[in-house]
DNA sequence: CGCCAGGTTGATTTCGCTCAAGCAATGTGG
DNA sequence: CCACATTGCTTGAGCGAAATCAACCTGGCG
């Protein structure tokens, strides 16, 4: 279970590729250095939970590389995948400010870094740099926008368009525009993954995807996926409404 | 159109009924001054809108009295109802922090009296004072931790569930609990709206009341509900997964 | 009075889920 | 190295929940 586990002193805020990227970056040197002393680093392998929903919060977690996939689930069971978080994300500073346990739980999707930082070295440096609350604060504010785009697009659209959605999201991180307004992409996500995203079954994943291939909207190999017209894909986003 | 306008200095934030809810109380005196002066009042009818999506967001706008629906609407036409705000809610102060402009439209539901905040006011508090950051923080993360959960909720709960769910949202606000387990609410919003907000057809929210009716889960009698037994409406919150 | 918006109801359709089976790739233990 | 389980994905058949389409009813209001 600990095969993957780094000690801290491995990794270095002040050297950290992902630091232009964070939040942190509005902190001073003296202020990183509380950073640098109070976290602790570790390496998760793919499935491995960084935590669950119900842990107590004692602190933040900084991505400094991989990729993290926030789950929710509710009584019944069922699961859905959040959102995606990437090196330079912070995660669980929303529970932490609130003082709750986690709401979601956290999973490595890809080898990935986290760095931990303890409750007391976040909340002295919340104190003492401002900017930095702000900053956590604007963050917080594009998740809801986020979230309440998929609160108005899981009621409203259906899967086709959902699933197109998608595909466009990954697109910026994801994808290589071809010359022909065509696209590649090499989904970061499993088939299951996907559906839980948009909210459907794996079974609706695979019908959706086949239904792509034979409308010619877009070809799928593994994890590689080629449109040959984005505009065709763009037409699947807004359901077909006379008006 | 205007009808409902009022002047501005009828309407003082030291006197205000909801100043304790409010943000804004971790203001000073002299710092609630500046809110005072830089503030402008507006009674609203039901039906008149406070902002538009795509609105530019000249500052943020306090409720002080009044219901207020922030709806989002998808390029289908398709809309929904996102959230209530009540009075000493404050609407507008995410798509201000982002600079953008509004992501949604605010509805008045019931006669509203709204204090409206002007930019360059807001942006001075929040220097001089970083602990309305933080309030401002701390309120993002709630509405974004109810934001997923209905990401959850429409994902994977069927219709019954969802307006079970919420029957006891509004309890909270709306409903006084009886003697016996039994629970009368007096709804806010209408049935179209009542739908907007879990996201489904009109016709479907009257089926459902009907369904609730013959299950003798709910009675409803415009809009006045009479809940006899509350553990039965907790027993559809969960979609009966024999595990 | 006639109009209109909100609400209800019925008939029908459709989309996505459930259940079940099968298949390919990968891993494991003898 | 083979027999076997496991896991992720796909496919098919059938079902059911909610949408759609259409009609109608009600109360408020010009």
């Amino acid at each position: 279970m600990n095969n993957g586990s780094n000690p801290s002193t491995s990794r270095n805020c002040f050297t950290c590729q992902s630091r232009g990227k964070t939040e942190w970056c509005v902190l001073s040197d003296d202020e990183l250095e509380l950073v640098n002393v109070g976290k602790t680093c570790r390496e998760y392998l793919p499935g491995e939970t960084i935590f669950h929903a119900g842990d107590p919060c004692g602190g933040v977690h900084c991505i400094e590389s991989g990729l993290i996939g926030i789950r929710k689930m509710n009584s019944g069971g069922d699961e859905i995948l959040l959102r995606l978080n990437h090196p330079g994300d912070t995660m669980g500073y929303r529970s932490f400010l609130a003082g709750d346990a986690h709401n979601n739980s956290a999973e490595a999707l890809e080898p990935s870094v986290i760095c931990s930082i303890n409750e007391s070295t976040v909340r002295k440096l919340l104190s003492i740099n401002p900017s930095l609350g702000l900053r956590f604060l604007k963050h917080a504010a594009m998740d809801l926008n986020d979230a309440e785009e998929r609160v108005l697009n899981s009621a409203t659209l259906p899967v086709r368009a959902r699933f197109a959605h998608l595909l466009l999201v990954l697109r910026c991180r994801y994808g290589v525009d071809g010359a022909n307004g065509d696209l590649t992409l090499e989904l970061p996500l499993s088939r299951q993954d996907m559906a839980a995203m948009i909210g459907i079954r794996p079974e609706s994943m695979s019908r959706t995807i086949r239904s792509f291939e034979e409308g010619n909207i877009a070809h799928f190999s593994g994890r590689r996926v080629h449109i040959p017209n984005l505009d065709e894909l763009m037409d699947e986003l807004e359901v077909s409404d006379g008006l």
